[in-house]
DNA sequence: GCGATACTGTACCACAGGTACAGTCTGGGT
DNA sequence: ACCCAGACTGTACCTGTGGTACAGTATCGC
């Protein structure tokens, strides 16, 4: 048997679909290596623990989430230079992107380990709590730039207004998983987009 | 030793407590039954597996849900007779109930169990998806009734802004786990507020 | 042929969920 | 005073899982 190159990453793909499945303490070793063709030393080779494999499944998803979205913002900074009608247009291309899926979103990583911090060390809630953070920096930097062209006629909670991306995707993907209705996400995405052409263009 | 009769609530708090903290398959019988000082007989006399445990957090958690915040908006109405003015008392008096809290929100079973599915039965999978429906549908009435006194400008997908608030509750608790900031829920519902008054009062 | 990489095989331990079932204490009703 | 249902305790046992330890092996590139 040649020693194939790509274990890992296959042991961390079946892992993610599980831990979104089952939740990380009842994702046990034995299916994972089962699921790829390994023994448990195979395993324990690649990941020192499990709380390694937790470690690197979150580093994986975040940073995975991150490309995808920050591509999408750009392609609709792209297609308009305004920094308002980019966002909305990004937006659009969001819940677009989110409606296609050919099957339900699988989760999110970063709120299924939230919903079970006590098992993780601290280290990894940190990675947790930083890359909501990031959004919030990344969407209030775009909100900063847009109420500097089109002053809102309220006091608007822009930080607030960031989170609420975040906020409505986590609560999205849970409403969407329990009534298995994948076109809940993106309808909160538009309705957002709508908020924001209230808030900066009154209409 | 006198028997006590409460020790079926103190199992379902303890439990609810740690199911919130390291999900359900983490949380063990053995902690529970040395939390509230009973032997794993006495576990099993009270529930017929774990999976009786699951079902029974989350009737429980779905009931104490529904009356606290049936309560909040009824007083919403009761202090003003308009079905939006109501709506938008009830939103701020919830946003309030939601800041005062003592501590951080310990988080929503629901959405726990939603990251968690796979390990429950299909009645419990069930439950979960009713009891979101029954909120889309409680604030969606409210919804139908205002738009029918105050007919908003553009088209608007009441069901998804009936949803909103399940949404935004939900991201909300995540966002404020992973941040331990616990002012980010109400200040979400704060802004579904702004925006439920920019749709039907256009300001 | 040598060493790094990617594993396998074997053996072992503690703990968790779960099953089974007999025994015990207590308070309330008769 | 007695009985019985409710609320447990005690003991024994089985399986699966996470985790540890460590020696051995096949393949590839140099």
């Amino acid at each position: 048997m040649r020693p194939r190159t790509d274990t890992k990453e296959r042991l961390l793909s079946l892992a993610e679909e599980r831990v979104l499945a089952k939740g990380f303490s009842a994702t046990s070793i034995d299916e994972l290596i089962a699921g790829v063709g390994i023994t448990k030393s195979g395993f324990f080779y690649h990941f020192r623990d499990k709380n390694e494999l937790a470690r690197a499944l979150l580093l994986r998803y975040l940073e995975q989430d991150r490309a995808v979205l920050e591509a999408i913002f750009q392609r609709g900074d792209d297609l308009h230079d305004d920094p308002l009608h980019g966002f909305l247009v990004g937006l659009k291309l969001f819940a677009e992107m989110l409606a296609n899926l050919p099957e339900q979103h699988p989760g999110c990583i970063a709120a299924s380990y939230c919903y079970q911090d006590q098992l993780f060390d601290r280290e990894i809630r940190d990675l947790n709590a930083a890359g909501m953070l990031a959004w919030r920096q990344r969407f209030g930097e775009r909100l900063q730039r847009i109420a500097e062209v089109y002053p809102p006629r309220h006091d608007v909670d822009l930080d607030a207004l960031a989170d609420m991306i975040s906020t409505l995707v986590e609560g999205g993907l849970i409403l969407g998983r329990a009534l298995r209705d994948a076109t809940i996400l993106p309808r909160q995405i538009l309705l957002y987009r709508d908020f924001i052409r209230a808030i900066f263009l009154g209409n």
